[in-house]
Order: C-alpha cells, then sequence, then structure tokens
DNA sequence: AATGAATGAGCGTTCATTCAT
DNA sequence: AATGAATGAACGCTCATTCAT
C-alpha cells in the first residue's frame, strides 16, 4: 500500500525544487543560478523542473509567493500573540530581529527580489502587491512596541515597516557586527523621542 | 600638432565603457550586462573593452574602485568644509540626503555590488577595503551632526555609517515615498536619545 | 447497456488523434509538430497517442496508411462508375480536379509525405507501395478519359497519373492563379496529340 | 604575403555555411538541420554560423536568396543566348531539362521551401518575390520555344513556367523514371495544340 | 485506455574570451 | 588601440519517450 498519492509526490518534488532554488539563488544570485542546477540541487533532472513551473521566471513568482506567504504567516502569528496579550514588548521584538538577523538567507533573498523589481515592472507590481501586505502586519506589530512603552508613532505603520526593514536587510547586507543591537537601538531612539515631543531641531 | 595625446583618448575610451557599464548594470544588473553591449552603448566595440579591461571581473574591480574613490572625494570635500566651520549642521546633512536620495542609480549599483560582495570573498575584501574608509569619513561628517547639536554619539562612527546606508539604500530600495524625511526623522531620533541619556529599556 | 463497445471508443479515440494529426501537420509540418499538441487538439493527454502509436513515426506509417487508403477508395469509385459507364468523360475529370484544386490539405499532406520519403528510405518503400496502387487506379481513369476521347495514350498509365499529380501538387504549391483549368489544358493537349500522331519534332 | 584580406575569408567561411547548409536541409530537411551540424559540417564551431547569420530564420532567407539569384542568372544567361540566336529550340530546351533533372539538390531545396512558404507568411512574400522574376525568364524562354516552332501560346508566360515547374519538381519528387522524357512530352503536346487551334472540347 | 511526472538528448541562442589583423 | 571572426561552454527551453498510477 502506497502513502503518498501522485499529487503529494508532486509536491514533495516542488518543495525540493523550491528549497534548491532558494540555496542557489541565495548563493549565486537569480541570473546565475541555471534550471539544470536547481534541477539536480533537488535530486531531479531539468524535465521535472516544466512539470513544476512554466519557465525560470515562473519559479521567480512562485518562490516569491511562497516565501512572502511564509513571511505573512509569521507576522500574523506574532500579531495573534499580541491580540492575546494585548500587546508586544520590546523584547518581543527582540527575538524577532534575532531571529531574523539569522536569517542571512531571507534578506539575500528579498534583496535581490527587490533589486529585479527595481529593473521588471511586472515582477515589481507582484512583488509590490505581496509585500504591501506584510507592511501592513509588519507596522502594526511594531506600533504595538509602541505602543506597550505607551506612546503613540507619529510615523505611518507603513514607514515604520519600512524603516525597519531598511535597517535590517541593509546591515546584514554590510555584514554589520551587532545588527540587532543596532536596530534596537534605533527603535528605542524612535520610541524615546515620542515621549519627548518638544523637538524643535 | 596633436590635440590628445594618445593616454588621454584611451583614458576617455575607458570612460565612456564606464559610462555606458554604469547605465547598463543599473538598468539589468551586472550578469545580464554583456561585454558586447557595454561596448556598444559606448559606441565601440567589444575589442576597445579587452583593450581596457582584463575581462568583466576586472570591470566590476575597476568600477567599484572608481565609484567609492569619487565617492570617498565627496566625502572628504564635505569634511573639508566641516572643518572650516568646525560642524556640520544637520541642514548640511540634509542637503546631502536630498542629493543621494534622487541618485537612485548610485544607490541601485552600490547595492549590486554588496550583493556580489555577499557571493564572491575576493570581492568582498576589494569591496569592503573601499567602503570601509569611506565610512570612516561619513560616520566622522554623522558624528559631526551630533555634535553641533552638543552630544556625542553613543554608537562607534562606522556603525552610524552602516545604520545611515542602511536607511538610505534601504529605503529607496523599497520605493519609500519620503526616504530623506524618514533618515531625518531617524537620525533627529538618535541626537535626541543622546540628549535624554536616562534610558533604560 | 453501453453504447460504445471499448474498441469503438478507442477508435474515436484514434479517429481524433488522426484529425489533430492532419491538421497540425498540414499547418506546420511533421517536424514541428509535437505529439503534445496533437494529443491536445485531439482533447487527450499524451497517453492517449501512445497508446494508439507506438511512437511518432508510427503514427506517420499509419497516418499515411489511411490516407493512401481513402483515396484509394476514391479512385476505386470513381473507377467503378466508369465500369458501369464505360468510360469517363473529361467533364467526369474535370469535377475530380475542381475537388482536389480545394483540397489543398491533402496537396501540402502529400507533398510533405513525399518530401520525407525522399530523405527516409524505410519510409518510401512504404509509401512508394501504397502510392503506386493508386497510381493505377488514377492511371486507368486517365485512360478512360483518353479512351471516351477516341484515342490511345502513348504514354504508360504511371506516367500519365504521375505527370497528373506533377501538375495537381506543383500548381497548387506555387500557389497558381487556376491550376484546374491549366491541368485542363494540358490534357487536352496531351489528348489532341493522339488524335494527330504525327509529330516529328 | 597573404593573399586573403579578412572579407575575402569571412565570404569564404559564409559560403562553406552555406554549402553544409544546402548538403543538409537537402537531406534531412530545414528543421531537422541544426545549426551545429551546419556548422561543423562546413568545419566550422556554432560561433561562425552566427558571426554570419543573425539566426536561422536568417540563413533560410539568405540562402533563398542566394540560390533564386544564382537560378536567376542562369535563365538570364539563357535567355541572352537566346538572343543573340534570335531562337530557342526545342533542343535547347533539351538540355536545361536533362541539367534539371540531375539536379534533385535544388528540386528538394526548392520544393521545400515552397513548402515554408506555404506555412510561414512573411516568407512566402520572400520567396514570392525572388520568384516572380525568375518565373518571368522561365516564361520568356518557353515562350521562345513556342515561336521557335512557329507557334504563339495561349497561355501567358507566367502559366507556362508554373507548369514547367510542376512537372519538373512534381516528377523528380515522385522519382519518376524518365522525367525529361515527359516533360518534353508535355511540351510537344502543348505546342502541337497551338498548331490546331480548333479544339472544341 | 489514459494520465501526466519525470527523463535526458538536443536545439537555438548568448556571451566571455581569444587572436589575427 | 581597436576590430570583429571564431571559439566553445553554458543557458533556457522543447520534446519524444517511459512508466507508475
Amino acid at each position: 500500500m502506497q502513502r503518498k498519492t501522485r499529487t503529494q509526490q508532486q509536491q514533495e518534488t516542488k518543495e525540493m525544487l523550491f528549497a534548491a532554488a532558494i540555496e542557489q539563488i541565495m548563493k549565486f544570485g537569480f541570473d546565475k543560478t541555471s534550471i539544470n542546477s536547481i534541477s539536480e540541487g533537488a535530486g531531479f533532472s531539468k524535465g521535472a523542473f516544466f512539470s513544476n513551473f512554466k519557465n525560470k521566471y515562473d519559479l521567480l513568482l512562485q518562490l516569491t509567493d511562497k516565501l512572502k506567504s511564509e513571511e505573512r504567516f509569521n507576522l500574523k502569528s506574532a500579531l495573534a500573540i499580541n491580540n492575546e496579550n494585548n500587546t508586544i514588548s520590546i523584547n518581543g521584538l527582540n527575538s524577532y530581529v534575532d531571529q531574523i538577523k539569522n536569517n542571512t538567507i531571507c534578506v539575500i533573498l528579498d534583496i535581490e527580489m527587490q533589486l529585479i523589481a527595481s529593473r521588471d515592472q511586472n515582477f515589481k507590481q507582484y512583488y509590490d502587491q505581496l509585500q504591501r501586505e506584510n507592511n501592513e502586519s509588519l507596522g502594526e506589530i511594531i506600533c504595538s512596541v509602541f505602543k506597550s512603552e505607551g506612546v503613540q508613532p507619529s510615523l505611518p505603520n507603513e514607514s515604520l515597516a519600512q524603516i525597519f526593514i531598511a535597517l535590517t536587510e541593509g546591515l546584514i547586507l554590510q555584514n554589520a557586527s551587532n545588527p540587532g543591537e543596532q536596530i534596537k537601538h534605533v527603535l528605542y531612539a524612535l520610541i524615546e523621542k515620542e515621549k519627548n515631543p518638544i523637538q524643535t531641531l
């Protein structure tokens, strides 16, 4: 008796192709990652790739969708916990930052995607649409941290999310020594700023 | 009497190749930019390219060197003015930010280079060495701004530079709506933070 | 009670595959017609193709057989009518010519097959064997026309058939404006020639 | 001292590529002839092909142009001789027919091209334009033969040319036993027909 | 009988690089 | 110094074919 249906098996193949693609795009970049090496990295031949993706660009779209979905799931989970506790402490964000910090793969991949988006209008629309939703969740989370400190951010949630992402990805890309500490430093400063609103620089 | 010496002519050829390379790497990325199209974009044939660069990788090194040198020159100039005035006001940085903000080309190119560096150890060493010096100057400038507000940054100059770059490049890459404003917002917060040192979050 | 036996169903599948194959080979040529697109054109997947044909070459053989059989059937029918009437008038041939003229599909397909035959000895033998029999019938028919005009052709029947086919297919392939008229013009000339046997050019 | 200039050498390369292409398209057909095998057949690598042709379709266009030009040259030469003698005897055409008869290559290639034209509108226009001019010359030649027998053809020159080509190519494609004899047989008939204009079939 | 995932050879094409000119 | 023909590896992709279902 077979455990796996055909559909399951194909899903597994696709997951292995995704995994190999992520690994290689991270290592070599999208352009230098060949369909052949993705397939072989996943333990298949080229044909398996084309049974699962229409072409290389389709892989990019599906991979972006997958990664952003996972990101969305993680963010929504964090928000769900927030709803239970009614607040997210800075310590809560700390662990998130630390986790992201280690996740160089995601950072490099996301920058790669943003770079592709900056050069390909079609992909940009696709990427931005997925990113916007994630930014909303991320913005809410950061906003929550502000509120847990008793302040209201004067920047819109989207900006908070973008600043957070810029810092996280930028510092990791620059191989900065303590990205997590520095992100927290900036966040503290932004929260403190709201506590002392009398700034007239 | 010849107007241009041979060396001058070659230098001009090289400059045109650099210009074409910058334009195309920005538009298409390093991998998708071919030597042929760079050469033709500069008004020459492939041969001119190989008379000026050992190979495609050599172009990357020389281009990085060139761009980072120019950046260094700009930063040193800013510092020189600083030495005259003994300080750089936030307004001084403002104009720098505004200028960078418009300079999407440089940002995309620099991110491309950092991405390449993240995947190529040899290039990473080359890039980091050039970047380190620039970070020092940039750090000094930002430090100066802090001092002009009467405070001493608690972060090392290098971190200040890296945070500044992360914000600038990250926000531009994300196509954020007011990158300049947001960068300033963060900077003000960091300066304010130093004014109210009693943070114990 | 089942309407169709299994054999009937399979035969229907095969007919649909034949129809799709004819359409696509005509449109794109044998080499550029893929098994996949034939199958999908027939409303099936690749699997149906390989259940009905050993491989692509086998389709070619069976399709040739099918088309030549149908041609043979048509020719024999025409001959049968001839046997009743004891003669075929030129007008009888006219309608045949007119019908062929419109049947560009058959012409293109037949030329395709002859071209393949000219390059593939195995297929050539297969094709020639089928064609020879059809040429005999066609030759008899044309001979009949001569006889209906009271003359005996001096060319062997096979040559008459080959000339007739060469004209029909060649003129259609060249997109000549009135292929039917021209074919008749030539036929009349050949018949007239037999009426005036004193040619000494 | 070098005998061959660079341009000459490239021309020679191109000629060898043409020769190899002709040989292989004749043997295997256009679709089954690969750029690689053409190049290797000519003694070069793939790169040489792409230095001489934009792509495979460009080869088809240039090859068609070349072959039709040569054909045009031959036909014009035959007409020039005609102008000297003021007439072309049937014997003159005989030798032409005999030569064509042996030139199976040209026939197969031309049918291949007509088949491609029947499926590709762009190529059809290109081919037809070249063919039309050749048909004019061929029509004139055949007309001349009629005149040398003291008659005026009742078919337009273009039709005469098309009938002649249909017979030549069609009989050769069918592997008919004496194509030359049969073509002459038909031509004689057509000429005789003009001598006995009272046909009322 | 029919499906369609997977194979793997092969194709057209691109492109960094070499080198004779 | 610059040209551009030629090389050959690599790429994205197609497709006939196999086979477990």
